[in-house]
DNA sequence: GGAGCAAAAATTGTCAACAATTTGTGTTGA
DNA sequence: TCAACACAAATTGTTGACAATTTTTGCTCC
């Protein structure tokens, strides 16, 4: 994965100009935030691809302002795992190996596996998940609209909402980092002849939810997130076996 | 609680000078980094305290560096929540709110329980939790000096190093940073005269982990986490309860 | 065509200087 | 004695300039 820059650096600003509520709560204070959940938004809608360089002057360049608040904004982004910035050298998209990815989708199944457990004890949980339902819609719509970015901002933000149902912060800020981080990990793996829908697997989720059936909305979570993981081609013999398949096809 | 500056900042370089590797894995690579961890260092061992405010010259003068170096440390602190950055005031110590505290002790609950789990299945238990044993055993000889912060940092680092136990990067990061803010909230909420000794529930976890038996060592690890969360002095109501009790006991 | 080298260009790392804001102090008047 | 105000001092926010490092380019030689 050799360091690309120009091309996809540009694809930071996208056309909408209203603010998305995915990265931050609320309106950024300041600069440095600002440009923070800029970035993040287009590493989360794989707008930005690990191994790309972000190099200071560019982004100086892209949000109008020093070179400090680029420092600062991408300081916080490296100190998320989103950005590696590598001494001397710049910073770039960070690309997560294949034990950070097993990590985070251990961790993505303890944490979930929690976030269910407990909205399950929550009252009034049918109308709280009214908004995910419309949100699986919206997925969905996305998905048949071919408007990869918004299917995938759409896709993490379900897991997000989901915990923020748990009405816990802490939680809410944790399941951010784990599905931005996530993000990275499918763009970085994901092999495109092996996507399959994941609203349909959402809308199981919720569905078990709705039925206050834990068992089976935990088994149904863990079913999506290992899915999630089993679809990534993260191995040199998964890479020869479909290098195999591809010319097997080919004769 | 009102900032309090020149005393407590004095705390920052304790009499140690050889690297403890509770904040980071190994040796920082910048300064920016090494900053970072002294603070962080000096929060957890409640030498610094919630509401102190940290004066970037001041710093700058304990550091022998920047200004530079010492906000780009405050901004990472800030990020962690261990820090709260007020614009044109200054940094202060986080003070976490009664809301936060419970979201805090809640995920825990929830993280270090699933941990739990996934030691449970690992092979060579008891010698990993020997490590562990050690540990506890400089918890009962800190505490027997009246060493507080090593006492404080043991007692964290508990819970660190069973989340390391369990092999996964991702949880051990989460791990510190719950850690470090729990230990923000004691120092703030703490009551003298409640305090236990929590090295014995400590033992009792790892003796319960030793045996195999996870039902126990779940419901120890959630007693601990509970008992930690009763003993903390969170409302008003305690506080004029406690004012009772301390004139009561006068007569 | 590739390797090695020097120089130029690009980029990152750092910090002092200045601007902006807040806090503290002194004075005045009621 | 307290409130209001002005001013000085302290502190935070920002950025351009310079130093250090890396990358790119051009040239020579084999």
């Amino acid at each position: 994965m050799t360091p690309t820059e120009a091309p996809a650096v540009s694809g930071i600003r996208p056309e909408k100009s209203v603010w998305d509520s995915q990265v931050l709560d609320g309106e950024p204070l300041n600069e440095v935030d600002r440009i923070y959940a800029e970035i993040l938004d287009a590493v989360i809608d794989q707008r930005l691809l690990p191994g790309v360089k972000l190099t200071e002057a560019v982004l100086c360049d892209v949000f109008h302002c020093s070179r400090g608040m680029v420092r600062a904004a991408l300081a916080k982004l490296a100190h998320d795992e989103i950005v590696e910035i590598q001494p001397n050298r710049g910073a770039f998209v960070a690309t997560p190996d294949v034990k950070e990815t097993h990590d985070i989708f251990e961790a993505r199944r303890m944490v979930e596996g929690a976030i269910l457990k407990k909205l399950m004890g929550m009252p009034d949980l049918e109308s709280r998940l009214a908004s995910l339902s419309s949100l699986v819609d919206e997925e969905r719509a996305a998905f048949a609209n071919g408007d990869r970015s918004a299917w995938i901002r759409l896709s993490n933000h379900f897991h997000v909402k989901l915990a923020q149902l748990a009405e816990n912060a802490v939680l809410t800020d944790l399941m951010r980092g784990l599905t931005s981080r996530t993000s990275l990990i499918i763009a970085l793996y994901d092999v495109p002849g092996r996507s399959a829908c994941s609203f349909d697997e959402h809308d199981v989720i919720l569905d078990c939810l709705a039925r206050r059936d834990l068992d089976a909305a935990l088994a149904a979570m863990h079913h999506h997130l290992q899915d999630c993981e089993q679809r990534l081609r993260l191995s040199d013999e998964e890479i020869q076996s479909d290098l195999r398949a591809v010319f097997t096809f080919k004769r």
